[in-house]
DNA sequence: GGGCAAAATTGGTCTGACCAATATTTCCGG
DNA sequence: CCGGAAATATTGGTCAGACCAATTTTGCCC
């Protein structure tokens, strides 16, 4: 089957966002130069751009000119990246949702993890604590971020893998953007976390899972803490509650 | 911002392929036929085609017509349906996942809720007696979804909103297709449903946060339960726990 | 240097002509 | 009457040009 010039053009202009020569929100040649560079007619040239446009990767504005997004560069054209971008200035309420998922991972670790599960995390709470010996930060970012990918995995439950692989560990790198490491060179911090995660790991260990999930809350509700004071975002919005 | 014509078109298309008009593999009129009937110009018309096309929601073919793929009756056209789609099979886990979801959300809105929020699930909740009096099962659903809609709103969580109101919703729709009702003609489950509904609408007026989650847990347990008794999917799968 | 109006540039839509591919109808022969 | 081939009609695909709406740039004046 032939591709219509409409998609023949796409790829063009596909493989130009690609090679680098035009960055995120930088702006293509006008479709009139566009058109006549690529020696096809201009309603051709209109109807690939709707391509473009509708799988996200360009917008186009009238009397300005056509952009390209951060959707090819920025590899949001995942639905948690949708969702991560659209609620970025939200940091406060992401970071509760996060509470409740890990929170309730760590529950259902505390019940449902394997020999194999325990093994793992274990192994992994030994590196941290090597880690921490060693203050090596880059490595206690790394292991923490595997320590919360384990115990998600040891819920048993394809969602909680899934968005701790996806959601999780995106919106992590989200903050890491923003910021310096929640550990940030101060080895009280990484000391409090390192107990945390110890404490969280017991509780899993023992198949406790209130203890569990109230280890985790303690330990998110630190690095909450620790978020705000570094100013990650706008301060908590205040919660309304209504005189009964 | 206006949207221009092609986008308009778009979404004008893309209504007639969901109200059942044009089923999987069924042809659209033609370009200049459709043009006519929407008022627009066959050039526009083209573009918003080129869109949907892209999308995967339509197919030209020169000298035939524009067919429908199964893209959209699939489901597949958005991330979240695609996000569902990947997972259908774990029908467990993301019933598992929603009640860690509904769990905590009617737990903030215990803790959150305004004036305007206790008023809104309020009415609700006497309009869920009145379906329930007059055994209206259609009405009962849909004030049902309203209901827990109501609630992850009262969270004052942006993302507990968003996820009921995308993921949540599609996840119910999903399970209604495979299935009858979740009432089924069955007045003992209906009015157990809204016994629950009403516990549940108490904790939150009253404030209670752990009441409102545990009254919440067992309302989605039990929908869990009558879910399984009707075959949804694969039983629990066993979860696994070693030996201490 | 700043502000405002005019001109230029840009995307958006329309019209109509023509081309390429497919479907349908018509015609002819057995 | 049936089947095959040719002719015609219908369909999507592309082009060119005109004009409109929105934005940007330029030029002029104070």
């Amino acid at each position: 089957m032939r591709h219509s010039t409409a998609e023949w053009i796409e790829r063009q202009i596909e493989s130009m966002l690609m090679d680098g020569r035009f960055p995120a929100s930088s702006r293509l040649p006008a479709e009139r130069a566009l058109s006549v560079l690529l020696g096809v007619s201009r309603s051709a040239l209109r109807e690939a751009l709707q391509r473009l446009a509708a799988r996200g990767l360009i917008q186009a504005r009238q009397g300005s000119g056509v952009y390209v997004t951060d959707t090819l560069h920025g590899g949001s054209g995942s639905p948690w990246h949708q969702l991560l971008s659209a609620h970025a200035h939200l940091g406060h309420d992401m970071l509760e949702f996060r509470q409740t998922l890990e929170v309730a991972a760590a529950e259902l670790a505390a019940e449902r993890a394997t020999r194999a599960d325990l093994a793992r995390i274990a192994a992994l709470v030994k590196q941290l604590e090597q880690a921490r010996r060693n203050d090596d930060e880059d490595a206690e970012t790394a292991l923490d971020v595997d320590f919360h990918h384990a115990i998600a995995d040891a819920a048993h439950n394809a969602m909680f893998s899934y968005l701790q692989a996806n959601f999780v560990a995106m919106h992590r790198e989200h903050i890491a953007d923003n910021q310096a490491g929640l550990r940030h060179g101060d080895a009280r911090v990484a000391d409090a976390l390192w107990r945390q995660h110890q404490a969280v790991w017991q509780a899993i260990r023992d198949g406790d899972a209130k203890q569990a999930g109230r280890r985790m809350r303690a330990h998110i509700l630190f690095v909450r803490r620790r978020l705000s004071q570094q100013g990650s975002g706008q301060p908590a919005a205040p919660r309304p509650r209504p005189s009964p």
